[in-house]
DNA sequence: CAGGGATCACTAGACGGCTAATGTCTTCAG
DNA sequence: CTGAAGACATTAGCCGTCTAGTGATCCCTG
């Protein structure tokens, strides 16, 4: 019934969709983007580190990482002066990965957002930001409430 | 760097985790509730018809009905004049979550929202669902291309 | 210097989502 | 009336995500 809720699903839904489908045409999954682009923009980062810049868990990326290890886009290192800490590292494929899956990415933002008017677009984005930091406040508080003094 | 799917998907991930222990307070995983609205509304349908109405594949269905029927949410049946067909139809437990899962959907709404003046509102919606089907169009374009004589 | 607490990555297992493959039942054409 | 084609649900297996639990390493305190 909400409306907002009921209208933002379908969206995500349908752009999840169209983001999979552009990823597939460069050989990555959803998500491995996202991945990749943390590394482009600093090479060698750690999982935790990965997953924090990400907004997601650290088995999360451990996951991604293991597969994207197997498909050639990463190499795993053990930190030299602490053993804990795990080092990502582009292989050249990744690397290569760069120009085209961000040419592809500003396709899709160009190609979903055609039919809005700029200041449209404008209004959208500043919309779109009130929700995510209320829906973001909501979600501390919940996690600060259960777990009070 | 596209802006708008950046912002996009922080928003989605964080209703998507609101919304989860929204559910979580009734007993219910994410998702679950959007089928079992689509059973609110029309009780004893099929796994086929919940898919094309949720938007997602049967197998999708199938495996949360097998999830649900476990819980006690809802029961399968076989159709007695077409034994192709599945009945899933709801537990008095299913059909009591109606008005308190209801709203919670509500209150959630109202909360993510709270920050937006009504005109404000209004654009946000309008200018989603040009996004929505500018991206719905996008999908249907690929599927087309990739399946021609 | 030694031990205990913090900090990491990783494993296990669950859920929602998808595609591809299986199996069963209807139905329709010959 | 029979057999092939079509419609459905289901299974198998992958990806991304989460929470819990495990194991190793570091560091700081006593």
């Amino acid at each position: 019934m909400p409306e907002f809720l009921d209208l933002h699903g379908k969206t995500s839904k349908a752009l999840r969709a169209a983001a999979d489908a552009g990823m597939r045409r460069h050989g990555l999954h959803l998500g491995q983007n996202l991945l990749l682009a943390a590394l482009w923009e600093q090479d060698g980062r750690t999982p935790g580190e990965l997953a924090a810049a990400l907004g997601v868990t650290t088995p999360t990326v451990v996951k991604m990482a293991t597969r994207m290890a197997t498909a050639g886009l990463l190499t795993r290192t053990r930190d030299d002066r602490d053993q804990r800490l795990v080092r990502l590292r582009l292989t050249d494929a990744g690397r290569a990965l760069q120009q085209p899956v961000e040419a592809e990415r500003r396709l899709l933002e160009e190609r979903v957002t055609a039919d809005l008017a700029p200041e449209e677009r404008r209004l959208l984005l500043t919309a779109l930001a009130k929700v995510h930091r209320a829906t973001t406040a909501l979600l501390a508080e919940q996690d600060g409430a259960d777990t009070p003094a």
